[in-house]
DNA sequence: CGGTCCTATTAAACTAGTTTAATGACAGCG
DNA sequence: CGCTGTCATTAAACTAGTTTAATAGGACCG
C-alpha cells in the first residue's frame, strides 16, 4: 500500500478514537516509516527487546507464545485497525514475551517508542494515545482471561465464531486450535458437531 | 485499623510508585474514606455499575467470576499494596464483570471514581497514578493469561506456590482448585504428588 | 506429469481431568 | 457434651481431551 495511504488510514484512526489534532500528528508522522510485508513475516521475537510498535492498516497478525517444549500457543489475532506489539514489554522495559507473526500480507505503520522520546514524553496528546491504547489492551487481555478461565472449549469455540465469523476462513483450523488451548485433532473432531448446535 | 495510619500508608505507596507529591496528595486525601470490613465482605459485585476503586492496605481480597450455570471461578488473589477493583469496568464505562470478596479481614482506602472528577481530570500527577494503575493491571493481566494458555495445570500449580507460597496457607484449597481452573477434587488427588517433586 | 509439502480428517489407545458420593477432621455453638 | 457446617480426602465410573499414526486432498514446483 501507499504509504501516504497507510498513513492518512492511521491519523483518521487516532482521529476519531483519540481526537488527534492534524497539527500535533503532522508534528511527528515523518518519524514513523510505513512497511509492506508479506505473510509468515515475524514483526517481533519473544526475547527480543521491544523498541516500537504497529499500527497495523491492512492484513492480519497473530500473537503467540512458544514453551520451552517448542509448543506454540496463539495470544490473539488482530487485524486492520489495531495496535499490534507489546505495550507490556515497553512498560516493564523488559523482553517480549510472545512473537508477533504476519498471516496475510500486511501494511503497518511503525510506531518508534523509548520512554524519553519527544513524542512520548513531551507531547500530552502523544502520551493519551499510548495510554488509551494500553487500556484497551488491558480490557482486551482481561476479555480474554475470562474466557481462558470461565468458558468450556466448547464455549470458547461458540464464542470465537460469534466474535470473529470471518476468521474461520482466513485463518488456518490448527492456528484456532492453538488458540482455543487444544490440539487441531480435537477441534477435527467436534467442530462439526458443535457448529450444528448453533 | 486506624484512619490516618491507613491512609499513610497509601500515600508511602503512591510516593515511591509513582513520585506522588506530598501536596497534590492531601489536596484529595479527604475525599477518600478508609473502611474496614470482616472476611467474606463483597466489595464489588458483577452486574453493578463501578464508582469506585480501592487501596488495600491489609489483608487479602479473591476477584472471582461467576459461570450462567452458578459456577465461580477465581480470577485472582491479592494482598496488601495493592490497587483493587475493575478498572476495565471504569475505563469502558459499564458494569463489572466479576465479584471481588475480602479473604481475610480488610483495611481499605475507598477512591471514588468519575471521568470528569476534578481529582481524575484536573490533577496530572493523580492521571499519572490511574495510568499506572492500567499499565500495572494490563501487565497483571497479561501474565495470568499466559498462564492459563500456555501450562499445563501442574505447572500452573508449581508456578502458584513458587510465586506466592503463603497462599497456600492463608486460601482454602478450593479456591486455589477454582483459581487453577480445576475441581478441588483433582487438586487433592495430585497436589502431594506435584509438590514432591520440586 | 509426478513428487513433495502442507493441512485436515479419522481412528485407536491412552491420560488427565470430571462428577458423584461417602468419609473423616475440625471448629463453632447450643 | 453432641450437633451442625465447612473443608479436605478418597474412590469409582465416566468424559473430554491427548498422542500417535495412517490417509487423503490440494497447492505448488520441477
Amino acid at each position: 500500500m501507499e504509504e501516504a495511504l497507510a498513513q492518512d488510514r492511521m491519523y483518521q484512526y487516532l482521529h476519531q478514537q483519540f481526537d488527534m489534532t492534524e497539527a500535533e500528528w503532522s508534528k511527528y508522522a515523518a518519524g514513523m516509516s510505513v512497511i509492506n510485508v508479506d505473510a509468515k513475516f515475524i514483526l517481533q521475537e519473544a526475547g527480543q527487546r521491544v523498541t516500537k510498535f504497529y499500527f497495523l492498516v491492512e492484513g492480519l497478525v497473530r500473537f503467540y507464545y512458544v514453551t520451552p517444549e517448542g509448543k506454540e500457543l496463539n495470544k490473539g489475532f488482530y487485524a486492520e485497525n489495531n495496535i499490534v506489539g507489546s505495550l507490556s514489554a515497553l512498560i516493564m522495559n523488559e523482553d517480549c514475551r510472545f512473537y508477533v507473526e504476519t498471516l496475510e500480507p500486511c501494511c503497518l505503520v511503525e510506531l518508534p517508542y523509548s520512554r524519553d522520546a519527544a513524542m512520548w514524553a513531551n507531547s500530552s496528546e502523544w502520551q493519551l494515545v499510548f495510554n488509551r491504547c494500553c487500556q484497551f489492551m488491558l480490557v482486551r487481555n482481561e476479555r480474554r482471561e475470562a474466557e481462558l478461565l470461565t468458558l468450556s472449549t466448547k464455549q470458547r469455540f461458540l464464542q470465537f465464531v460469534q466474535n470473529f465469523p470471518e476468521y474461520l476462513e482466513r485463518i488456518p483450523q490448527y492456528h484456532i486450535a492453538s488458540y482455543l488451548g487444544i490440539t487441531p485433532v480435537a477441534l477435527s473432531k467436534y467442530k462439526n458437531q458443535w457448529l450444528s448446535e448453533l
